[in-house]
DNA sequence: TCATAACCGAACACCTTGTCCGGTAACCGA
DNA sequence: TCGGTTACCGGACAAGGTGTTCGGTTATGA
């Protein structure tokens, strides 16, 4: 369920980040995806119906799913324009440890409203799950750089760090803290860079 | 959505966490989580129906809908076995820094089966979520009693620690890792403490 | 034993999903 | 501007899930 591919048997579905060249279909695409992200924050991921979107979109139901294979399809098609997701490579220097935590927050306050919808409590998880797993990649990467051994142990660092991360993410979205992006990276930092430092002396 | 109270409407529900005197009460409601919780294992909660449940655990439809309002309802009602949700008070003594941990990894072993039904991915998020919270109210009391300050970046803090440990937690539970109990533990202090101790200090 | 309360099971109205198809209108390229 | 192509419409459809009702049956605890 969480790793289903997507194959085709969707006419119209465009290839990677290609965008259509038809009007027609950029425009109902567009449509049902901006329909669900209201619906989501109106009502919750749950409880939005195809039906539900095809109505707010105005758009026939054949048509629905000549463009997508579900809800779920639409979720997901969301997700290329997060851009946070797809942070500048760092500059490569590895001079600040976790260097994409301040711009990650930056722009989780820019997209506010499409962020709460496809990563928070109310979009059922489902993109959520997937932010993780790309995150766990960065930072992995990121400590095998400065000079971690790939061990068993370093993955349960990986997984702490993330979920540190994911956790105060979760709790802006949610609003359930008013700490600026500054104020968040820090504590981020605060939290993890001792044990983490800690685990890379020996 | 997420805060529903289950009120009333149900006729046979039992109040707080005491057990229906009627012995076939207990049986039917035995028998439906037990239902639900198979069946979670092996499709996932969103792909488990009400009548799937009613055919597993043999009981008429309107049996079900006497006791429990609905699936979410039934997913909730076991949550009070998940006894690694409560431990014990820790012994009072400051002694030692989140005290919890070592016996929930310990007790998440032991209950592999209900925990993975309840907790993963495959549940939907949705116990996940009501753990999160209960956690996070325990760490935050260890934190106060600690000496730390009443302040947003406590907060901040505690979302951190939930975090990381929420994330071992799930790791350990989705068979991502085979790191032992023990183990756990010690990735998750080593993790943790030195930022904790830090923010504690001054 | 017996009154009570729980269970059965069948039927129901309603909603959601995903598919199909002929007709209509918009698009893009020539 | 024109014309072939392509997307959209919209109505209908079967299949399946939900939650409720009600009269009859059976188990329970006193």
């Amino acid at each position: 369920m969480v790793n289903e591919q997507i194959g085709p048997g969707v006419p119209y579905r465009t290839e990677g980040g290609k965008v259509s060249g038809d009007r027609r279909v950029r425009r109902t695409r567009r449509l049902i995806q901006e329909a669900l992200v209201a619906l989501i924050l109106e009502k919750g991921y749950d409880a939005v119906t195809v039906t539900d979107i095809i109505e707010r979109a105005d758009v026939g139901r054949s048509t629905f799913y000549a463009h997508f294979t579900d809800k779920q399809d639409v979720l997901f098609s969301n997700i290329e324009q997060l851009t946070f997701l797809h942070p500048a490579p760092g500059g490569g220097g590895p001079g600040e440890l976790f260097a994409f935590s301040r711009p990650m927050f930056e722009h989780v306050g820019e997209q506010e409203r499409l962020v709460r919808a496809l990563m928070g409590r109310r979009s059922g998880g489902l993109v959520h799950a997937r932010g993780e797993q790309l995150l766990a990649a960065v930072v992995r990467n990121e400590l095998v750089a400065a000079g971690a051994g790939e061990s068993a142990a370093l993955d349960l660092l990986v997984t702490c760090v993330v979920g540190a991360f994911m956790g105060l993410l979760r709790a802006r979205i949610e609003g359930e803290t008013t700490a600026s992006p500054a104020e968040l990276d820090a504590a981020f930092r605060a939290a993890v860079l001792p044990g983490v430092r800690a685990a890379l002396k020996p």
